[in-house]
DNA sequence: GGTTTCTTTTTGATTAGTCAAAAGTATAAA
DNA sequence: TTTATACTTTTGACTAATCAAAAAGAAACC
């Protein structure tokens, strides 16, 4: 039986190497869980005899395909049900990460395939992260960091991925939504900020804040 | 931190002690939660030092005000997620309960008082047993089985308690829905069943099935 | 009252997951 | 090439929950 503890293990992996084909670290995945190296240590060999996981001793872990399968299948559970308590049960989508991180361990296919349904099969969640399909598939999609702009660029905001309940709820009432359509009125590296323009309103925002939003070209 | 294990001790003594203010035997709690004997003692040690129960070795045991609290909530949030299932994500009835089984430890007080308000704060959930309220009330009400009606009675179908899939399917196939209005035809212990009319209809029933709906009067 | 039967409790083991601290490796610096 | 630093793995111990089987207690029967 798959426990929530390796679903986690999964899923932290499967989020942390997503975007970069190299190993995982064993510290970087204790860090990520919040338990100790150790902890990960042993864990890891269970996961390798498993067959969910490659562990070279040393060198760090990678998801084997099944690994991935299932890793997959628990961030589909994730996202569905964070956009359903948005959705349905209007909750408000800086609190729902919380919530989703207890029921993506116990929602069945079926509760998981109707509340899909129900959405109207989404491609994303709140946060602009896309939703893999009921088959495993997940669309790749390029997004920069709204710190990375240039004065005079528009973009749409497609991504805020952050999880602290505060950063989002500020992103939210100073106007900062999923694709909000926005311009780049000045990126000064001077005084560390970007100035940009949505909807008339101009708002200055520190560069590190500023890496926390993803955007894409509009 | 409450387990789901506790969780579940806790609402199996509250279910099986509901109806009589006797202790509940440890054997009877280890045959309601599938585990054996020996675990149920020591599981009752650990409540009884939490406050939970009260415990008289080789007499029995029994919830104290703090563990019926408790065990009140988690039949709350059992039946609104049963009833959110069946209305809001059109699931079948006769399929919620194990799901429910799960989601009741998980979900938080916020998703619970959102779905109840969705649901217009119902009383009774698809099986016809009460909703407890957000304080930890429960309504009490005097309901008989269909097996000890007499031919002539008219009354309405109150509650079908089992949770055996097949045996729900089964009722409500034949048209024995809750709230649905039937009048008793004949009852015959010779033949050990009942036979009743519901909206032209007439069905016979074994006395064993009439006992496990619960009907009150029309 | 004494013996049999049924139930409960105790005992000793096991599994999953964790931690703290000791021991072992790899890498980078001198 | 040796040493220092950083990271990983091992070791031993702990908690929650369980089981199987032995021991003990209560009840029922003669």
């Amino acid at each position: 039986m798959i426990t929530s503890t390796v679903e986690n293990y999964l899923k932290a992996l499967f989020l942390l190497d997503q975007h970069s084909e190299k190993q995982v670290a064993t510290g970087e995945l204790a860090k990520a869980l919040n338990v100790t190296p150790g902890s990960v240590t042993t864990m890891i060999k269970t996961l390798a005899e498993a067959g969910l996981v490659d562990h070279r001793p040393h060198y760090g872990v990678k998801l084997t395909q099944s690994g991935r399968t299932l890793a997959v299948r628990v961030v589909r559970r994730h996202r569905i049900v964070e956009l359903f308590l948005v959705e349905i049960l209007s909750m408000d989508w800086s609190e729902v990460h919380e919530e989703a991180e207890q029921l993506e361990h116990v929602v069945s296919d079926i509760v998981v395939d109707r509340m899909d349904e129900l959405l109207g099969h989404p491609t994303v969640d709140p946060h602009g992260d896309p939703i893999p399909t009921a088959d495993g598939s997940l669309p790749v999609r390029s997004l920069k960091r709204l710190s990375f702009c240039e004065s005079g660029d528009r973009v749409s905001i497609a991504r805020i991925g952050d999880q602290d309940t505060s950063f989002l709820k500020f992103a939210e009432d100073i106007g900062l939504v999923l694709g909000e359509k926005i311009e780049i009125i000045d990126r000064n590296d001077l005084t560390d900020s970007i100035t940009v323009r949505s909807s008339d309103q101009e708002i200055v925002l520190g560069l590190s804040a500023a890496g926390r939003i993803e955007v894409e070209n509009a």
